[in-house]
DNA sequence: GCGTTAACATGAGCATCACTCATATCCGAA
DNA sequence: TTCGGATATGAGTGATGCTCATGTTAACGC
């Protein structure tokens, strides 16, 4: 819903044209990135691929970082978007499922999404091709924004469909389960071009031991949310 | 033991000069790296704080991402040999001990030891600056072989003191764990510069939670290789 | 239609980077 | 001393991220 290339530009394209341009450069950002990494990806050969002078790519991105933050920003949208209208759709047993599903849903993303294997919610969304630096307070901040983002969207799309209890620590607990599964799905791409099925699953467990300490199945029974059973995807509020 | 620098030199140093003239390229490196991050550091300025001219600085090393990759593998045989050191001196009582020890070992070396928070056990360590590309499998195939490395000595640094049993699944389960507590405890790092202690306690949960499945008690009690109950520091054989 | 003004579009050019290679220097053997 | 090959060096090369002076379009009052 929101922008997804909200801060991250110089100026904000009003004109149709211009919005489309932007999206094109966006596109053909994800696509190269896929070919050739975040380093040998060029801000010259993303303009020429996006039918867009290398000017102006610069009125609309502030830089090669903010180029790839850009993108990271609309694939988190589309990721969060996507989340909610599957667990909308769906009546879920226990939360355990909704973990599966979850991660199910961000494989599946990494599988078909140009660009979303390479940038997502880890540092490399922070300082895309360097380590996070001790001086750049700014953007490490602005990464914990993000990180922070994804995690409260997810606990409150848990609590809105499983009714879990508020817990003080369900959030940073969630934050942690989101920054480690991340990590273990990088791995399983590493090792398999489609995810390597048992780190997958692995990945699931990890995530289910460690949230079974804040979830309770309990909970889960005591869901007063999910009353429709239908299996027709339903609107968010 | 192994030499540090392993595949990623161009030229091993042999005079004593010149391996001087590496460990102080290596040196500047890692201080660069926490000053400015990878892609802010220029290979002309770690040669000239090492005191070392351009052409020298490109005879050892392929380039910029072989330096850090050197780098990280000499910051990883550190590690593994102070963890071999400290488990050696330490009788533990259970398994869940050993992972706190780890970790703290882990959040010890990146609070103390240059380049040692930026350049570790991640993708980092595979395409510094970039993330993975589908194309360059023979780097991804290293990254792998090097989280192998970690979570296969750390297998048979835990076998040894615990005598847990030699779980088939025990050896991708510690990668999956190594994994994942190398990002939260990034996460930690980032929203704190000596590391969020909550969530260094976290992923100690985490860790410990995920293990529990293919590290039982009982296997503590049973270990055969904690003899010697002194505190004093043992050789690993 | 016309003039004015501001926003937008453009790509040659600049500073800087990673990296090379022709030359200089060293050093042991004869 | 002379020679030959290994080593050391830094000015130079091509490429990259990014800028900015100039050209083009759009909007609006008259």
């Amino acid at each position: 819903m929101t922008n997804a290339a909200g801060g991250t530009l110089r100026r904000r394209p009003s004109q149709r044209r211009s919005v489309e341009r932007v999206e094109r450069m966006l596109d053909e950002c994800a696509l190269l990135l896929d070919e050739v990494g975040y380093e040998q990806l060029t801000t010259k050969e993303v303009a020429r691929r996006a039918e867009v002078p290398i000017g102006t790519f610069y009125q609309f991105f502030p830089d090669k970082q903010g180029l790839v933050r850009a993108l990271a920003l609309r694939n988190l949208d589309a990721f969060l978007d996507r989340m909610a209208a599957r667990l909308a759709g769906v009546s879920l047993k226990n939360w355990t499922e909704a973990v599966d599903l979850v991660i199910d849903e961000f494989v599946e993303m990494k599988r078909t999404m140009p660009g979303f294997g390479i940038v997502d919610f880890g540092e490399i969304l922070t300082t895309p091709g360097g380590p996070a630096l001790p001086e750049s307070r700014r953007m490490l901040d602005q990464s914990l924004d993000n990180n922070v983002i994804v995690a409260d969207r997810l606990r409150s799309l848990i609590i809105e469909l499983l009714g879990a209890p508020r817990n003080e620590g369900l959030g940073r607990a969630l934050i942690v389960a989101v920054e480690a599964a991340d990590a273990v799905l990088k791995l399983a791409f590493r090792a398999h071009p489609q995810g390597d099925p048992d780190l997958i699953a692995e990945c699931k467990r990890l995530v289910r031991r460690y949230l079974s300490e804040h979830l309770s199945d309990s909970a889960v029974d005591a869901s007063e949310s999910v009353d429709r059973e239908s299996e027709g995807p339903a609107e968010p509020s």
